[in-house]
DNA sequence: ATCTACTACCTTGCTTTACAATATAGCAAG
DNA sequence: CTTGCTATATTGTAAAGCAAGGTAGTAGAT
């Protein structure tokens, strides 16, 4: 069992809540994610989410030209993102909070 | 997005965690994971998670008579199990406090 | 006897999703 | 002109939750 299972359901409302904070393009968050302690997300993981993620209309996409590179692709949330990263940290605290409770009891 | 896809991952070491408090079968970790906040685990994500722990060394089955039905298959956790178990609570907090750490930001 | 309901276990097929691998391409320094 | 970094995208694979369905045992009511 390795540790990217849980991830599964996670990831898209991380990167929902990044780029609420802040207009975001796909290779930034590669590396911005290990900065929060999550351990080399891979840009297969993360560019066909960020694409599922506008196709269902949380996030906009914006195309900026980049000092270094090719262009960039920033994203920012939509009304509807907001909405979602809001059930999603529901979700979560619910989900978390019981983990918890079940780890607790062995002491 | 559901929330099931959320449990990737982690039912199995939540499971992990009650058969090491007490010896339990498969009915009865159904009805128990609603009393964590766990709704509705159905039993056929239950019983292939037990026998797929089973078959990795984790828990061990022996059948009991019940007083009221077929026979049960109690489950208790062998010594790699116990192992497992460590590691995925290791695994949860690491992953619980990035979580947090993201989504406290917004503010 | 038969019907209903609860207990208890197991299997099949579907879907979602993380991710490795791979491809493409722009830019800059040496 | 090659190396390396930046940047996005696609393909194929595997893991895992779960709905739906199946098989049985026990027991009380009609």
């Amino acid at each position: 069992m390795s540790s990217t299972q849980m991830l599964k359901g996670i990831l898209d409302g991380c990167l929902l809540a990044l780029i609420a904070e802040e207009e975001l393009y796909g290779y930034e968050l590669a590396t911005k994610l290990a900065a929060y302690g999550f351990s080399d997300i891979s840009e297969g993981t993360i560019y066909p989410l960020l694409m599922r993620m506008q196709k269902l209309g949380w996030i906009e996409a914006t195309h900026r030209v980049s000092p270094s590179g090719p262009k960039r692709k920033y994203y920012t949330v939509t009304p509807d993102g907001r909405t979602e990263l809001a059930a999603f940290t529901t979700r979560w605290q619910k989900l978390s909070a019981s983990v918890q409770h079940i780890l607790k009891e062995e002491s």
